[in-house]
DNA sequence: TATCAATACGAACGATCGTACGTAGACTAC
DNA sequence: GTAGTCTACGTACGATCGTTCGTATTGATA
């Protein structure tokens, strides 16, 4: 059921996800639905918060298969990149889908979005963190906060591009400029081959 | 009229703009406006085309004032943040606003949509490659179409997450990004004046 | 077996959506 | 002056929205 929802909001945003629309993809009825969760607020959280657990699986428990530290951060930007690029969801990355829905729209929705998102980012640096404690990244704190911006930047950017032309070359080119960012960051070339293709 | 179109659909979205609410904003009636722009899709179409009059209008024109290459290229990144920044259009950058909602539902819309991103895209690739001619970048083709992905890309994503978190902290982050971008593409320091503060 | 909570359902509600019609006024062209 | 075009308006239509009822069915508990 939820996994209706969670593909249809990747397509239609998460308020372009109407329940008669879930009703029908779902083969269920409209009010059948709207007593599960209540109301669509009630949907939409439960939409969240399904698509995060998707999120999970995909992405960071895969990486978690590698040792913290450079290795584990090279494997949670390939497996990114693997999820946006496979379509896990129909509509590419779930969480781009959804934040650009609620983030000018109070309420909480909008919050749950953030948290979800504030998670994400915060892993993401979590990981930078842990590569630069190894030794393997020569960064200062500052430093640090700036590759943990750079990488999703250069992911939500191919997402969203290779949506709009129908194309894998985005990825290549995020992939690529992970590599450089890295590389930058004192990474060892070997550490990066994951992200290479 | 189209002000009230653009403002709105950079917060709803670009089907989240209805002609009903339309017409309350804007004061007129909803039968005037269904009139005046045919359908929705026109209606669709006209915002589109005046979001990126717009957006023309406050970051490329102004970048204009520079000279071909490096400086305007600078002056294009600095306009385009300050563009978001200052939230010429109250739910932040139109194009980020729209592209994501249109991205993955084919028809006359996201053409348009699309059609607008590439001229904007090739822009900045093409005042890339001004800044290689003018020897002020050390690239390769190969090079100058990475750096052409990542500004937008880190742009975008101070985008994202200043609206998600109400926080002009990302756009320095972004800033700083392209500053790093840039000198790694062999840029003098001197030039990035306009992206430090 | 009887009871109770949960689930799924059809039906209907008020609201809003996009759209289509007829009309009234303003303006230009002849 | 008259005809024609354009804009703005009110009204109404069918469709869909989110939500709320009452009810039938299920499965676990007492």
């Amino acid at each position: 059921m939820l996994t209706f929802a969670t593909d249809l909001a990747s397509v239609e945003g998460l308020d372009g996800l109407s329940i008669g629309r879930l009703a029908d993809a779902s083969g269920h009825s409209k009010s059948s639905i709207a007593g599960l969760f209540q109301n669509k607020v009630g949907l939409q959280l439960a939409t969240v918060a399904a698509g995060r657990d998707v999120f999970m699986r995909v992405v960071v428990e895969r990486a978690r298969e590698q040792e913290r530290g450079l290795d584990r951060l090279v494997a949670l930007m390939h497996h990114l990149i693997e999820y946006s690029r496979t379509r896990v969801f129909s509509g590419g990355c779930f969480f781009a889908a959804i934040a650009s829905d609620f983030d000018s729209k109070p309420g909480p929705v909008r919050d749950a979005v953030r948290e979800a998102m504030t998670l994400w980012y915060d892993y993401v640096e979590m990981q930078v963190g842990y590569a630069v404690d190894a030794g393997e990244l020569d960064l200062d704190a500052s430093g640090a906060a700036q590759l943990a911006f750079t990488l999703p930047a250069l992911y939500e950017q191919a997402n969203a591009r290779s949506l709009l032309y129908s194309s894998d070359e985005p990825y290549r080119l995020a992939a690529r400029g992970m590599c450089e960012a890295l590389t930058a960051a004192g990474a060892a070339p070997a550490a990066l081959e994951l992200l290479r293709r």
